[in-house]
DNA sequence: TCCATGTGCAACTGTTCAGTTGCACATGAA
DNA sequence: TTCATGTGCAACTGAACAGTTGCACATGGA
Protein backbone atom coordinates (compact mmCIF):
# COMPACT_ATOMS: atom_id res chain seq x y z
CA UNK A 1 0.00 0.00 0.00
CA UNK A 2 1.37 3.44 -1.09
CA UNK A 3 2.47 4.79 2.14
CA UNK A 4 1.92 8.89 1.26
CA UNK A 5 -1.84 8.57 0.68
CA UNK A 6 -2.55 7.41 4.50
CA UNK A 7 0.78 10.42 5.28
CA UNK A 8 -1.36 12.88 3.35
CA UNK A 9 -4.91 12.35 4.97
CA UNK A 10 -3.38 12.01 7.97
CA UNK A 11 -3.52 15.92 8.67
CA UNK A 12 -6.82 17.30 9.26
CA UNK A 13 -6.31 20.25 7.44
CA UNK A 14 -5.27 17.95 4.05
CA UNK A 15 -8.59 16.64 4.38
CA UNK A 16 -10.30 19.45 4.66
CA UNK A 17 -8.18 20.81 1.32
CA UNK A 18 -9.30 17.97 -0.43
CA UNK A 19 -12.99 18.11 0.78
CA UNK A 20 -12.54 21.85 -0.82
CA UNK A 21 -11.17 20.67 -4.11
CA UNK A 22 -13.46 17.78 -4.18
CA UNK A 23 -15.89 20.89 -5.27
CA UNK A 24 -14.12 21.89 -8.47
CA UNK A 25 -10.19 23.25 -9.34
CA UNK A 26 -8.85 26.02 -7.15
CA UNK A 27 -5.68 28.20 -6.98
CA UNK A 28 -3.46 27.51 -3.63
CA UNK A 29 -3.97 31.76 -3.12
CA UNK A 30 -7.62 30.94 -3.46
CA UNK A 31 -7.59 28.62 -0.83
CA UNK A 32 -5.37 30.19 1.53
CA UNK A 33 -8.05 32.98 1.81
CA UNK A 34 -10.75 30.79 3.10
CA UNK A 35 -8.45 28.85 5.31
CA UNK A 36 -6.66 29.78 8.46
CA UNK A 37 -3.56 29.38 6.59
CA UNK A 38 -0.29 30.98 4.84
CA UNK A 39 -0.30 30.39 1.22
CA UNK A 40 2.74 29.17 1.82
CA UNK A 41 1.06 26.59 4.34
CA UNK A 42 -1.27 25.59 1.67
CA UNK A 43 1.49 25.12 -0.89
CA UNK A 44 2.80 22.86 1.47
CA UNK A 45 0.17 20.70 2.06
CA UNK A 46 -0.90 20.72 -1.50
CA UNK A 47 2.53 19.26 -2.21
CA UNK A 48 1.98 16.71 -0.08
CA UNK A 49 -0.95 15.60 -1.31
CA UNK A 50 0.63 15.70 -4.78
CA UNK A 51 3.15 13.34 -3.95
CA UNK A 52 0.56 11.03 -2.84
CA UNK A 53 -0.66 11.57 -6.30
CA UNK A 54 -4.36 12.83 -4.84
CA UNK A 55 -3.89 16.65 -6.28
CA UNK A 56 -2.70 17.39 -10.08
CA UNK A 57 -1.29 20.57 -10.43
CA UNK A 58 -2.66 22.59 -14.12
CA UNK A 59 -1.23 26.18 -14.70
CA UNK A 60 -3.70 28.81 -16.28
CA UNK A 61 -2.00 32.16 -17.42
CA UNK A 62 -0.04 33.00 -14.10
CA UNK A 63 -2.19 30.74 -11.74
CA UNK A 64 -2.08 27.40 -10.99
CA UNK A 65 -4.90 25.71 -10.15
CA UNK A 66 -4.86 22.11 -7.99
CA UNK A 67 -7.54 19.51 -9.19
CA UNK A 68 -8.33 16.44 -7.36
CA UNK A 69 -7.15 13.23 -8.34
CA UNK A 70 -9.51 10.19 -6.68
CA UNK A 71 -7.89 7.25 -7.48
CA UNK A 72 -5.43 6.85 -4.76
CA UNK A 73 -8.47 7.30 -2.21
CA UNK A 74 -10.07 4.16 -3.97
CA UNK A 75 -6.86 2.04 -3.37
CA UNK A 76 -6.81 3.14 0.24
CA UNK A 77 -10.42 2.37 0.34
CA UNK A 78 -9.64 -1.02 -0.94
CA UNK A 79 -6.43 -1.31 1.54
CA UNK A 80 -8.96 -0.67 4.31
CA UNK A 81 -11.99 -2.45 2.99
CA UNK A 82 -9.59 -5.50 2.67
CA UNK A 83 -8.13 -5.45 6.40
CA UNK A 84 -11.71 -4.57 7.80
CA UNK A 85 -13.06 -8.09 5.71
CA UNK A 86 -10.57 -10.19 6.94
CA UNK A 87 -11.09 -9.66 10.40
CA UNK A 88 -14.97 -9.70 9.94
CA UNK A 89 -14.84 -13.52 8.36
CA UNK A 90 -12.78 -14.64 10.94
CA UNK A 91 -15.34 -13.73 13.57
CA UNK A 92 -18.22 -15.22 11.50
CA UNK A 93 -15.68 -18.62 11.34
CA UNK A 94 -15.56 -18.32 14.87
CA UNK A 95 -19.32 -17.80 15.16
CA UNK A 96 -20.50 -20.93 13.37
CA UNK A 97 -17.87 -22.64 15.25
CA UNK A 98 -19.78 -22.09 18.18
CA UNK A 99 -22.90 -22.81 17.02
CA UNK A 100 -21.87 -26.09 15.86
CA UNK A 101 -20.78 -27.51 19.47
CA UNK A 102 -23.54 -29.48 20.99
CA UNK B 1 -14.27 12.51 10.75
CA UNK B 2 -12.40 11.16 13.79
CA UNK B 3 -8.65 12.33 13.13
CA UNK B 4 -7.10 9.66 15.41
CA UNK B 5 -8.12 6.89 12.94
CA UNK B 6 -5.99 8.91 10.18
CA UNK B 7 -3.28 9.34 12.19
CA UNK B 8 -2.90 5.61 12.84
CA UNK B 9 -3.42 4.40 10.21
CA UNK B 10 -0.47 7.04 8.67
CA UNK B 11 2.39 4.77 10.11
CA UNK B 12 3.33 1.68 8.34
CA UNK B 13 4.50 0.00 10.98
CA UNK B 14 1.24 0.42 12.36
CA UNK B 15 -0.65 -0.96 9.44
CA UNK B 16 1.28 -4.13 9.59
CA UNK B 17 0.31 -4.81 13.15
CA UNK B 18 -3.37 -4.23 12.10
CA UNK B 19 -2.69 -6.85 9.41
CA UNK B 20 -1.62 -9.21 11.95
CA UNK B 21 -4.38 -8.15 14.14
CA UNK B 22 -7.24 -8.85 11.58
CA UNK B 23 -5.58 -12.70 11.41
CA UNK B 24 -6.50 -12.97 15.19
CA UNK B 25 -5.70 -11.61 19.21
CA UNK B 26 -2.42 -11.31 20.21
CA UNK B 27 0.18 -9.90 22.93
CA UNK B 28 2.72 -6.98 22.30
CA UNK B 29 5.07 -9.54 23.15
CA UNK B 30 4.25 -11.70 20.53
CA UNK B 31 3.71 -9.31 17.97
CA UNK B 32 7.50 -7.62 19.24
CA UNK B 33 9.10 -10.97 18.12
CA UNK B 34 7.70 -10.79 14.47
CA UNK B 35 8.37 -7.33 13.76
CA UNK B 36 11.91 -5.87 13.63
CA UNK B 37 10.87 -3.17 17.13
CA UNK B 38 10.79 -3.64 20.96
CA UNK B 39 8.15 -4.81 22.81
CA UNK B 40 7.44 -0.82 24.02
CA UNK B 41 7.56 0.90 20.37
CA UNK B 42 4.93 -1.99 19.79
CA UNK B 43 3.24 -1.08 22.71
CA UNK B 44 2.92 1.96 22.06
CA UNK B 45 1.90 1.54 18.37
CA UNK B 46 -0.89 -0.17 19.67
CA UNK B 47 -1.80 2.35 22.25
CA UNK B 48 -2.08 4.87 19.10
CA UNK B 49 -4.47 2.38 17.62
CA UNK B 50 -6.26 1.91 20.83
CA UNK B 51 -7.01 5.97 21.18
CA UNK B 52 -8.18 5.62 17.24
CA UNK B 53 -10.44 2.91 19.25
CA UNK B 54 -9.32 0.36 15.92
CA UNK B 55 -7.76 -1.73 19.44
CA UNK B 56 -9.24 -3.38 22.28
CA UNK B 57 -7.35 -4.51 25.83
CA UNK B 58 -8.09 -8.04 27.01
CA UNK B 59 -6.74 -9.20 30.36
CA UNK B 60 -5.78 -12.82 30.04
CA UNK B 61 -3.76 -13.86 33.46
CA UNK B 62 -0.70 -12.39 33.36
CA UNK B 63 -0.47 -11.62 29.17
CA UNK B 64 -2.68 -8.60 27.68
CA UNK B 65 -4.36 -9.76 24.22
CA UNK B 66 -4.78 -6.82 21.79
CA UNK B 67 -7.93 -7.22 19.80
CA UNK B 68 -8.89 -5.57 16.77
CA UNK B 69 -12.21 -3.44 16.26
CA UNK B 70 -13.40 -3.02 12.91
CA UNK B 71 -15.77 -0.07 13.83
CA UNK B 72 -13.41 3.05 12.77
CA UNK B 73 -11.98 1.09 9.70
CA UNK B 74 -15.30 1.52 8.31
CA UNK B 75 -15.85 5.09 8.91
CA UNK B 76 -12.66 6.20 7.38
CA UNK B 77 -13.86 3.93 4.10
CA UNK B 78 -17.27 6.08 4.45
CA UNK B 79 -15.13 9.66 4.28
CA UNK B 80 -12.89 8.39 1.82
CA UNK B 81 -15.86 7.46 -0.59
CA UNK B 82 -17.77 10.32 0.12
CA UNK B 83 -15.24 12.77 -0.87
CA UNK B 84 -14.49 10.63 -4.13
CA UNK B 85 -17.79 10.54 -4.85
CA UNK B 86 -18.31 14.18 -4.53
CA UNK B 87 -15.26 14.72 -7.17
CA UNK B 88 -16.59 12.02 -9.32
CA UNK B 89 -20.20 13.07 -9.60
CA UNK B 90 -18.89 16.94 -10.32
CA UNK B 91 -17.00 15.07 -13.26
CA UNK B 92 -20.12 14.03 -14.43
CA UNK B 93 -22.07 16.64 -14.28
CA UNK B 94 -19.34 18.39 -16.43
CA UNK B 95 -19.33 15.28 -18.91
CA UNK B 96 -23.00 15.83 -19.55
CA UNK B 97 -22.81 19.59 -20.13
CA UNK B 98 -20.08 19.15 -22.85
CA UNK B 99 -22.05 16.18 -24.43
CA UNK B 100 -25.00 18.73 -24.43
CA UNK B 101 -23.54 21.51 -26.63
CA UNK B 102 -24.09 21.68 -30.22
C1' DT C 1 6.92 50.43 -19.59
C1' DC C 2 5.04 50.20 -14.91
C1' DC C 3 2.55 47.88 -11.41
C1' DA C 4 -0.37 44.63 -9.11
C1' DT C 5 -1.10 39.90 -8.58
C1' DG C 6 0.36 35.08 -8.39
C1' DT C 7 3.90 31.88 -7.68
C1' DG C 8 8.58 29.58 -6.18
C1' DC C 9 12.28 28.80 -3.07
C1' DA C 10 14.95 28.83 1.21
C1' DA C 11 15.75 29.34 6.05
C1' DC C 12 14.11 29.26 10.71
C1' DT C 13 11.25 27.74 14.88
C1' DG C 14 8.54 24.87 17.79
C1' DT C 15 6.34 20.70 18.28
C1' DT C 16 5.26 16.08 17.66
C1' DC C 17 6.56 11.42 17.43
C1' DA C 18 9.03 6.87 16.71
C1' DG C 19 12.08 4.14 18.96
C1' DT C 20 15.19 3.01 22.65
C1' DT C 21 16.85 2.11 27.39
C1' DG C 22 16.31 1.32 32.22
C1' DC C 23 13.84 -0.07 36.02
C1' DA C 24 9.84 -1.42 38.86
C1' DC C 25 5.72 -4.25 39.46
C1' DA C 26 2.67 -8.34 38.68
C1' DT C 27 1.69 -13.09 37.79
C1' DG C 28 2.00 -18.11 37.18
C1' DA C 29 4.64 -22.31 37.84
C1' DA C 30 7.95 -25.22 40.43
C1' DT D 1 9.18 -18.67 48.39
C1' DT D 2 11.88 -18.35 44.23
C1' DC D 3 12.34 -17.40 39.53
C1' DA D 4 11.13 -16.68 34.81
C1' DT D 5 7.98 -14.30 32.01
C1' DG D 6 4.91 -10.46 30.90
C1' DT D 7 3.64 -5.86 31.61
C1' DG D 8 3.75 -0.62 32.97
C1' DC D 9 5.89 3.79 33.36
C1' DA D 10 9.27 7.49 32.63
C1' DA D 11 13.07 9.82 30.48
C1' DC D 12 15.97 10.58 26.59
C1' DT D 13 17.34 11.20 21.53
C1' DG D 14 16.97 12.14 16.74
C1' DA D 15 14.20 13.05 12.97
C1' DA D 16 10.16 14.60 10.59
C1' DC D 17 6.86 18.14 9.97
C1' DA D 18 3.56 22.20 10.23
C1' DG D 19 3.66 26.89 9.80
C1' DT D 20 5.84 31.32 9.30
C1' DT D 21 8.66 35.02 7.22
C1' DG D 22 11.35 37.12 3.67
C1' DC D 23 12.63 37.74 -0.87
C1' DA D 24 13.00 36.88 -5.87
C1' DC D 25 10.80 35.78 -10.25
C1' DA D 26 6.95 35.59 -13.64
C1' DT D 27 2.80 37.15 -15.80
C1' DG D 28 -1.15 39.90 -17.38
C1' DG D 29 -3.30 44.41 -17.76
C1' DA D 30 -3.15 49.59 -18.10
Amino acid sequence: MNNAVFVALADPTRRQLLERLAMGPTTATGLSVRFPLTRQAVVKHLGTLADAGMVAKERHGREVRYRMESAPIGEATAWLTTVAARWEQRLLRLKSYVEEQP
